[in-house]
DNA sequence: CAGTGGTCTAGACCACACT
DNA sequence: GTGTGGTCTAGACCACTGC
């Protein structure tokens, strides 16, 4: 599957200045003439080093959600360092999420689309321990158009004020309940072609949609909770009575290289329902 | 300071029926005459009984909160299996928080009392990046009492319904406007002894207090959030108008073990505020 | 300097999944 | 059986801390 030694370009580029141990710098000489790429600022053990090639071919699609990667026999023999050292990198990589591993399968690329149970990202529960008693959300696309960012979501995005933005509005609901509203915010170049139909017809995580249509990967996201009033249009969206409270979150989500790609505010009902969350 | 080797009934408790590798079953001949303990299944790979092992040394109070442990070598020595797999059990200790690995100096149990910049389990930040740049919270114990727990704490703590808990009421401000409103319920035998005035003299985080006067440590949380309007008597301890929104965020502690010892519903002002949470 | 955790290697064997 | 990740060991050297 994999040719390992072939990567002359990948087979090399370690910074062994700080590595400690022996094995690397026994193993060759290695003449430092590579460029450090870009951003890295070297200097940092090995297996961090081999982490970030592995999360460069991630980025770069090399390797796409929910294929299998090189095994770490293999992996070390293109990185040139032991398998330890790639078991290593691969650990942090798998405890961020980035990968999954699977017991005699292989290490796979993780993916929103059969990730457990789905949803990985929502985390409004009903009070009820019921999980999932009430199947899965009912989806309605209210608007999907396209604008120019203002400057409060291209600063969030990344963008410049009037970057090309793509704005959706939809509205989940639970048993025929509305629960929650929300817009998103996305970069108008990365979704070029992004439609209503599209969103309609598709059925499954939008995270998932977003893999396989445009090659986004949402990795980490950073949520700002509040609780607000209704006010009547959104009221009126959700079912609820004008002045009743919300709770709102704002969520910025991140692809690899904490690049953010997607901004969605969401306004939930909590009556029956909580965002369940857990400190460590 | 560790005298390995010398815990004649820990040096040969593991149970090596299913340990893979050959550096144990050669070691010596482990008569597996030990029972099993208590609630511990065994058939577990050697590292997580040796993260159960020192996870009941945390338990039984051998290593205080902010105590150095044995090192690697010793803590090997002690149990009779590597370094390297102390150094996995470890580890995992240390992604759970209950450890914290300090490079040059030793590897101490996790406290409330100094942990980073304090508050681990307080998630609420100006909406200004300003990191405290409001100062330390102002406490105001409302009031204290003993009192019989009903069906709902009882449950949420593993108590049974009349068993005695203690609450508590306090209200925390910063820069002198009020923020939150807490009500506390604690389990009446761990915290006998706890008086408002133990609580109003002590400055520092609850949990660190908790640590020192009663050997109990906070070691996770799950907290349940909604959205709820303020009724008149708490709008006046918070200052806000009655019907204002508010966030609600019912947090139930564990100690080791899982065991519940903390109940606790906050009531948050968001107009200036968040509750952050990051997601992965 | 000695002692600690941190990194790296090499080789062994186990548990699991597929064929 | 073969190949994968999972566990365990042994020994080396590095980086940091404090005597």
């Amino acid at each position: 599957m994999a040719t390992p030694l072939s990567h002359a370009t990948e087979a090399t580029p370690l910074d062994t200045r700080t590595s400690p141990g022996t094995g690397v710098s026994a193993s060759g000489e290695n003449p430092s003439a590579s460029a450090p790429a870009h951003g890295t600022p070297a200097f940092s053990p090995l297996y961090q080093q081999i982490k970030g090639l592995i999360l460069r071919s991630l980025q770069s699609g090399e390797w796409k959600p929910g294929d299998v990667i090189p095994s770490e026999f293999d992996l070390a023999a293109r990185f040139r360092v032991s398998q330890g050292t790639v078991r290593k990198a691969i650990d942090e990589l798998a405890t961020d999420n980035l990968l999954v591993r699977r017991q005699g399968k292989g290490t796979f690329v993780a993916t929103h689309a059969e990730q457990h149970i789905q949803y990985r990202f929502l985390r409004l529960l009903p009070d009820t321990g019921d999980l999932d008693g009430q199947g899965p959300a009912e989806r309605r696309i209210i608007e999907c158009k396209r604008q120019r960012a203002s400057a409060e979501v291209a600063r969030q995005l990344g963008l410049r004020t009037g970057d090309p933005v793509l704005q959706v509005r939809r509205v989940l609901a639970f048993s025929g309940m509305p629960a929650i509203l929300e817009d998103i915010w996305l970069p108008g170049t990365a979704f070029k072609g992004l439609t209503q139909e599209t969103l309609a017809e598709d059925k499954g995580p939008m995270y998932a949609l977003f893999e396989s249509q445009f090659g986004v990967r949402m990795v980490r996201a950073v949520e700002k909770l509040k609780a607000v009033s209704a006010d009547p249009d959104v009221a009126s969206l959700l079912g609820s009575e004008p002045g009743a409270p919300l709770l709102s979150v704002e969520r910025v989500a991140y692809t690899y290289n904490d690049e953010p790609m997607e901004l969605r505010r969401g306004l939930y009902r909590t009556e029956s329902r909580h965002y369940r969350n857990e400190l460590s």
